[in-house]
DNA sequence: TGCGTATTTCGCCAAATGCCGAAACACACT
DNA sequence: AGTGTGTTTCGGCATTTGGCGAAATACGCA
């Protein structure tokens, strides 16, 4: 369940996250690990289409998942993508953004 | 030519920069400016190709270009871009990165 | 004005993506 | 074993994307 052999592609990481509701996903788990349900709340789509953005953003190795009891908790394994996203964000409102620690 | 009234989305940098031959293009573009032909180089595909990644990338936001003479110069816009994609190629080598300045 | 170079737009096609519901799986619990 | 809950996979469809060559446009210069 957790990645072995994966080597990042940064192009896949990037069309990984540039779909709003996977973008939303990574953002929401910035904020700590949640299942499929929470995540499918979050989104409002169907079981289906939030399970197929979870696989395309454990492929990309955004994210990893492990099991815990009945559900599949999912967590960012990238924390420089919450950086950059809250970057982008800022760059959205015209604001500047000083930032410590980017990666990882 | 320059961006006017250009919001920035998130989720549509990421897609802009989501495909090998983009992110390769604003990887070049960190190191300063350059136009179509030097790009058209650089990824090996026609002309009308390269010119469709460009408008992609500028109506995200991620480069500008400008007249000069003859050519179209394009440059970066979001620097941020340039650092966070370091981040994911150290990433790729399984290496930790840290940053100072992260963003704009 | 007319010519040549640099870049963009257009029309088209093939391939990839996003979405859903139904079916399949996995696992905890009785 | 059987049931229920949580998650993933499958089949199919509509839409988007990526690519190219040809045509159109923009501009500098004679």
């Amino acid at each position: 369940m957790s990645p072995k052999g994966l080597r990042i592609d940064p192009a896949r990481v990037f069309r990984a996250l540039g779909h709003q509701a996977r973008l939303q996903i990574a953002q929401a788990l910035s904020g700590g690990e949640l299942c499929v349900s929470d995540l499918r709340e979050l989104v409002g789509s169907s079981w289906s289409t939030v399970s197929e953005h979870l696989s395309v953003l454990r492929e990309a190795g955004v994210v990893t998942s492990t099991k815990q009891g009945n559900r599949v908790a999912y967590r960012l394994a990238l924390p420089c993508v919450a950086t950059f996203t809250n970057c982008l964000l800022a760059a959205a409102k015209g604001k500047q953004v000083e930032v410590r620690t980017c990666c990882n």
